[in-house]
RNA sequence: GGCCCGGUAGUUCAGUUGGUUAGAACGCUAGCCUGUCACGCUAGAGGUCGUCGGUUCGAGCCCGAUCCGGGUCGCCA
């Protein structure tokens, strides 16, 4: 039996009336009545009500313990009244009768915030003094439920047959994809070491050493600028691979583990298996986007065609997409006045049309003297609209168009409430195109380690803009929670598909030297994934930012004010490492 | 790096057109109170208005610069 308690403050009970017991935890408030003061000591597991009265030095001293100090009581638990118990906590019946009180850490600094109502304190402040916020139990929830899901996750993988595998931190630096933390060699003057960015290489490795599956639940390093849904430095990945797999392995690892991890961690509905799957291009029609959120039931179609024989200057020369939105009969003007306003102030667009289709099926909007009977009727049929609906049309030059409708859709979703918050709607996302044109040159467009569609032949015959990547996104209520890919395992394939994009065989070799000279001793087939696991957890806990479900989350300019990292460092470290400072000094006023 | 929002007591905020000694709530300290559970009541302490500079007879308020926090674009194979 522990000295320091024989239950924890969540677990009294009427059924342990008369028992001594011993409690330990934080001094969350203290009441003082005068003769009788009661004490609510908290821990992780509930809240457990002392009470002392009687003896005065007792009750000056309990209610002169300040609060959140660590303590541990000694005492009976007692039945409470009828008319004091307390419903709003698991231990509300009963309290413990003090004949011991003894401070085990007492706080000796003054409080920041208040621990109890810190969800209204300034983040900053918060981050600071994090081990007081997570004191608090909607924060510590969600850790708690991070380490359940990991958990989970990790069962569900070995269960699968997958076995988990440390691949190194300090690694090499690897030219493509983010900046890089570089970790300087003390053995080796002037190098340095990377932290990975993902293992990609070595799980490629793995592959080759004749590990069948092979998982992770693996840091990733990656020095770029944070946003709500990215923390900056660090973050964590269910890294996977598979031997002798293609992307329908891969879909069906995920689509085993991941519906049953989201129904296990919530109430919501969760998309059964098999998965929609939108091939890129017709994602970025339909939902202007290449993460498109499924609960939105609306969709964007082409009419550029319908324009091209009408009178309607505003639309010459662009690509036309309207958006149907049914039953809107009772939407007042000022419902599409203000999508129209929302389009030219927040997204920048030229304008926003729109007809009503009334009772008669007429027009009715600010272009529908522009629709002859015809077009009127192309577009009611693609768009499967009737009486009650309206048409929102968007008109763009191509490669602003998708983004500027998928913009409406999702406003359109938002305003018309037709976003259901009780579900988790998976798809994936599949064909993603091997390269774009990026500053007029042919560039990889994702992992230039994915297999082209279509082998040697497409990459010799096609137009390198057509040709098409095994790469495959996860996308889950409009987040990307992961992309994937069939990997490239035929050395001559990967030294033409590098060459497509401006790489000679040998800068291939140097720059992927490990994986280059690897994949010539017999490589397996071979595809990949690996869902972000932070946002995993994020769209589970149901929070904005990914910071409430990080335990010790650095700010947006990727610092920690808890340890004060990144900090200073003495001259004689940085001579230990071969380091010279060369910074502009600081004007002096 | 660009843009947007914010920074006033320990915390959350209010602060009029630029005008006396910058307020409230919570917290804190002290006192009173034997059944509270956000206990209550009384009193008190607590401020470089992020920082620097400017305009003005006078700046929390206006102007400029800068720092910090958040969001976003770039970036994130």
């Amino acid at each position: 039996m522990s000295k320091y308690r024989t239950h924890n403050c969540g677990e009294l009970r009427l059924a342990d009336v008369g028992k001594k017991v011993t409690i330990s935890g934080f001094l969350e408030t203290i009441r003082d009545l005068g003769g009788v003061v009661f004490l609510d000591i908290r821990d992780m597991y509930g809240i457990t009500q002392a009470v002392t009265s009687g003896n005065s030095e007792d009750v000056e001293f309990a209610s002169h313990i300040p609060v959140e100090s660590a303590v541990k009581i000694i005492g009976e638990v007692r039945k409470r009244d009828e008319e004091t118990l307390n419903k709003k906590i698991a231990t509300g019946e009963v309290e413990v009768v003090v004949e011991e009180i003894e401070i085990l850490g007492k706080r000796t600094k003054s409080l920041p915030f208040d621990v109890s109502d810190s969800k209204n304190v300034r983040e900053d402040l918060r981050l600071q003094y994090r081990f007081l916020d997570l004191r608090k139990k909607d924060l510590k929830d969600r850790i708690v439920l991070r380490a359940q899901v990991m958990q989970h996750l990790r069962e569900k993988m070995i269960e699968k047959g997958f076995i988990e595998i440390q691949t190194p931190i300090l690694t090499s630096s690897s030219p493509e994809g983010a900046r890089d933390y570089l970790v300087p060699s003390r053995v080796h003057p002037g190098k340095f070491y990377a932290l990975p960015q993902a293992p990609q290489q070595f799980k490629q490795l793995l592959m080759v050493s004749g590990i069948d599956k092979y998982f992770q639940i693996a840091p990733c390093f990656r020095d770029e600028d944070a946003r709500a849904d990215r923390s900056p430095g660090e973050f964590y990945q269910l890294d996977m691979e598979m031997a002798f797999a293609e992307q329908d392995d891969v879909f069906e690892v995920i689509e085993s583990v991941i519906p049953e991890t989201f129904e296990k961690f919530s109430n919501k509905k969760v998309t059964k298996a098999p998965f929609t799957r939108i091939p890129y291009k017709e994602a970025m029609l339909k939902y202007g986007t290449d993460k498109p959120d499924l609960r939105n039931p609306l969709e964007i179609v082409d009419v550029t065609d319908v324009f091209e024989k009408l009178e309607l200057r505003a639309f010459k020369g662009g690509i036309v997409r309207i958006i149907a939105v049914h039953d809107v009969k009772d939407e007042a003007r000022s419902f599409f006045e203000g999508m129209t306003d929302y389009a030219i102030n927040e997204l920048k667009a030229k304008g926003l049309a729109w007809l009503r289709i009334l009772d008669d099926r007429s027009f009715q909007g600010p272009i529908a003297k522009f629709i002859t009977e015809e077009a009127k009727e192309e577009m009611l049929k693609r768009t499967n609209s009737k009486e009650g609906d309206a048409i929102f049309f968007v008109a763009e030059k191509p490669g602003r168009v998708e983004e500027l409708a998928g913009q409406i859709r999702t406003e359109l979703g938002k305003r018309l409430n037709l976003i259901s918050k009780d579900k988790f709607e998976f798809c994936w996302i599949v064909d993603f195109p091997m390269y774009e044109l990026k500053d007029e040159k042919i560039q990889f467009s994702h992992n230039p380690f994915s297999m082209p569609q279509g082998g040697m032949e497409d990459l010799i015959t096609k137009d390198p803009l057509d040709i098409l990547a095994y790469q495959y996104d996860l996308v889950c209520n409009g987040v990307e929670l992961s992309s994937g890919a069939v990997r490239n395992h035929d050395i001559e394939i990967m030294v033409k598909a590098f060459e497509i994009a401006g790489y000679s065989k040998e800068e291939v070799e140097t720059r992927f030297g490990a994986l280059f000279n690897a994949f010539q001793y017999g490589a397996p087939p071979h595809a990949g994934i690996a869902p972000g696991f932070d946002r995993m957890v994020m769209l589970l806990a149901e929070v904005d930012t990914i910071r409430d479900v990080i335990a010790f989350p650095m700010t947006s300019k990727a610092e920690d004010l808890l340890m004060s990292a990144p900090g200073i460092v003495t001259s004689e470290q940085l001579k230990e490492l071969h380091i010279k400072l060369n910074i502009e000094k600081e004007k002096e006023n």
